[in-house]
DNA sequence: AAGTGGTCTAGACCACCTT
DNA sequence: AGGTGGTCTAGACCACTTT
């Protein structure tokens, strides 16, 4: 009969009142996880027990199935342990890690992660035509238009990293300035392009710097380096963009995290 | 009022009767992920639209939530994608991925991904003394003995990964057979060390190869490559295993799949 | 025995897309 | 309007560790 109880939450205990959320669809679980890093980070840095579910979902005002969907965010990041029956930890030795290959978006965070001051220095901006393998790659035809787009990331003012950007034309749907090109190009892309990165597949290539990747990044010619070969993908699995970017080691060193998964 | 209505789940639908399981502490959840995965390399391996999450549900016997908790996996990993209102669809772009680095764990399994044979070759297996930086890695003291083995693995008879692995001695609780050091070293370590490799941390450092190295995986010296430099824990936390592997690029070339994470 | 994480169920409601 | 995925709650039971 009629309404049934429902339970509307009562507010993730973060800001009870006034604005009540700054963006609206994030939910409870993600933003408990960021908080809870938040708090590993300061707090846990060093290790340590974490309250266990029943606190943290008291304290937060959420159910323990929420708390458990966080931390299953936390432990997939590897930041945190479980034990059964003892307790959940952080893991000072993740946490320490500055260079994820996985969180690997924004290269200035990226560099910024490792206690460097970042800074971003846009060689190019033009449109140019793609080649074959880059129209394979983005699913275009051979000769399509694309943006190109070339910058070189500093860490505390030494050159880190060089990448050069393809997007193909037929996806910016309204009028640009050339200067929006020179932040992180998913911005671009949410902005311009109706629609949005969901996922960015890398090829990791091994190679020794060329004279040009040499100029640019301050290294002798022939120094092994790190080269992404990438494909940024949208929700829909629409290639949107096709980037190569070289990482010179010092300063930048990719870890990885391998968890082993079970099987039946 | 005496016990309360439980709901033992009505067996997975698998195997209903007869030897119920065969390994007994394996989720539902991920039972279901797996079960998904193998049809989604067969029947979905050019994409399409798999069953809602209510149909596979009644199919496999199990609650709506189990089904949830099996797909968030594969959204994961990548291999499926999801649309609010539409459907869950297969991911054909990584469903072909040969070499995922987050899953590269068994090494044979890693060439024969990428439709090679694999033989492993075993160089050496001998105990000797952790130099500094290797005691430190694995928490012990400067000198201790260490089990120390060095693999090649051939993928189709040409030399693809060498590996040289050192595992602390005090680790080992029981006698062993050197021969049983030559298959995966978790497997070794799950039989003789009262524990198991929970995840491993690697460090991805670009290199060339070394003359050393160039002999063994059948290359020119200073050839660039691939090199990991890991550390295997325990679910403790604690250091088991350190190593050091080069992959030769072709035939083995490794991918990353990075995913958005929302903030709030 | 008590506390902790691990698993599963059931149900409600919402947001979104398709028809 | 109906179906699909997205989120959250509540409760039950299990397995494990600690006291």
């Amino acid at each position: 009969m009629g309404r049934s109880v429902t339970n509307k939450p009562p507010v993730p205990a973060s800001e009870s009142s006034g604005s009540n959320r700054l963006r609206p669809n994030v939910p409870i679980a993600v933003r408990a996880a960021n908080l809870l890093r938040r708090r590993l980070r300061q707090e846990f840095a060093h290790g340590g027990r974490l309250p266990s579910e029943h606190e943290i979902a008291v304290e937060l005002g959420i159910s323990r199935g929420t708390v458990r969907q966080a931390l299953a965010i936390l432990q997939q990041e590897g930041v945190i342990t479980r034990q059964q029956g003892s307790g959940t930890y952080a893991n000072p030795t993740v946490l320490g890690i500055p260079a994820r290959i996985d969180f690997a978006y924004e290269f200035g965070q990226l560099i910024e992660n490792s206690g460097l001051r970042a800074d971003i220095q846009t060689l190019e901006v033009s449109t140019t035509m793609a080649d074959a393998d880059a129209a394979r790659r983005l699913s275009i035809v051979d000769g399509d238009p694309v943006l190109l787009v070339r910058k070189v990331f500093l860490a505390d003012g030494q050159p880190a990293i060089y990448g050069h950007e393809l997007l193909p034309l037929h996806l910016v749907r309204e009028a640009y300035a050339a200067g929006e090109l020179e932040g992180p190009i998913f911005r671009f892309i949410e902005r311009r392009c109706l629609t949005r990165v969901d996922y960015i597949l890398s090829e990791l290539v091994p190679t020794t710097a060329s004279a040009l990747v040499a100029s640019l990044l301050d290294l002798a010619e022939h120094t092994p380096l790190l080269q992404f070969v990438e494909v940024m993908y949208s929700p829909r699995n629409q290639p949107l963009v096709l980037a190569s970017i070289y990482f010179r080691d010092p300063p930048i060193r990719f870890h990885a995290l391998r968890k082993l998964v079970p099987l039946d």
